[in-house]
DNA sequence: ACTCAGCAATTGCTTGCTCAGTAATTGAGA
DNA sequence: TCTCAATTACTGAGCAAGCAATTGCTGAGT
């Protein structure tokens, strides 16, 4: 046993890697990403569009009829402005969407889906559906599936509360 | 009402957009990347690394005295071997880490922490644990995060169990 | 002993994002 | 009515990742 500083610090790094709190949450960065990884590449191999364009997608359909503009595209995909307009122009290019002038405000570029954007949304739902079903949905008891969603309402509750 | 093919698409649309599992999936994934956004710009912010390289540091002291080769740390932190290359280089610059060839393998570089490593893990160590114990562990009753952790686990088994 | 399939790390090129700065438009207060 | 701070979208530059191809090395089968 030496007991100079630098062993004192060695020994507070070890604790500090192993502890709880850094595994736990490590486990939830480690799913999320891989189960991310996954739904993309399957969208990817079988309807040709990424996992955030799939989001888009589904934030278009959430309230059919309803406008909607790039700036509530970037809040609700935790985007910036000049990433949601570029991937907006890809999905432009890719006939999945449309650009339209809100009547309204001629600073806002509303977003609507086109007819090529809703057969494919409707694949790419059901790759979704089946891949989330599979890796989210089956691994877990019913009454930790509904426990884990009403955790994670909290911590995006959390999160959402204060600026940052 | 219409019934035309259209109008059928349209509510198969909706109803995809609304249903349980993409709700509750999207919710797991954006608590993931917004906790991640704010621990990394936290890091950024108090420590100048990034939340990948805090990765990197905890992977480094897990077991201590264990060599760790870059291939290692890319499966752990589930990144590819160039990234994992890159992300290493500028840890090296920043003086975080060094290179060591393996005295074994002549192919492989040991990654090893230096003394400035170290001495920036355990201030970034302390930053993580502070906003995981915020938005992570305090949003949750004791039970809920006990739960959460056993069903993360569940959900990384069954992703590691097949390839992907 | 030799070959050769396979693995570790690296590099060039591409993608998808951020940040910082710009231009047009809006709406609230003097 | 006019002004000006805030807001929307966009653009250029830079960064961190992935993919594909390359290099150097290893170890198993002949």
């Amino acid at each position: 046993m030496n007991a100079t500083p630098q062993h004192h610090d060695e020994h507070e790094a070890a604790r500090a890697a192993n502890s709880r709190l850094v595994r736990d949450f490590g486990l939830l960065i480690k799913s999320a990403t891989r189960l991310e990884q996954r739904i993309d590449s399957a969208l990817r191999r079988e309807c040709g569009i990424s996992h955030t364009m799939l989001e888009v997608l589904i934030r278009l359909w959430r309230q059919p009829g309803e406008e909607v503009s790039q700036r509530q595209l970037a809040d609700d995909l935790t985007l910036t402005s000049s990433g949601t307009t570029r991937l907006i122009d890809r999905m432009e290019d890719a006939g999945l969407v449309r650009r339209v002038p809100s009547p309204g405000d001629r600073r806002v570029a509303l977003v609507e889906p086109t007819a090529e954007g809703r057969t494919t949304f409707l694949r790419a739902a059901a790759v979704h559906a089946q891949v989330v079903e599979e890796y989210f949905v089956k691994p877990l008891a019913a009454d930790d599936y509904a426990r884990m969603t009403s955790a994670l309402s909290e911590i995006t509750r959390a999160l959402r509360g204060d600026a940052g």
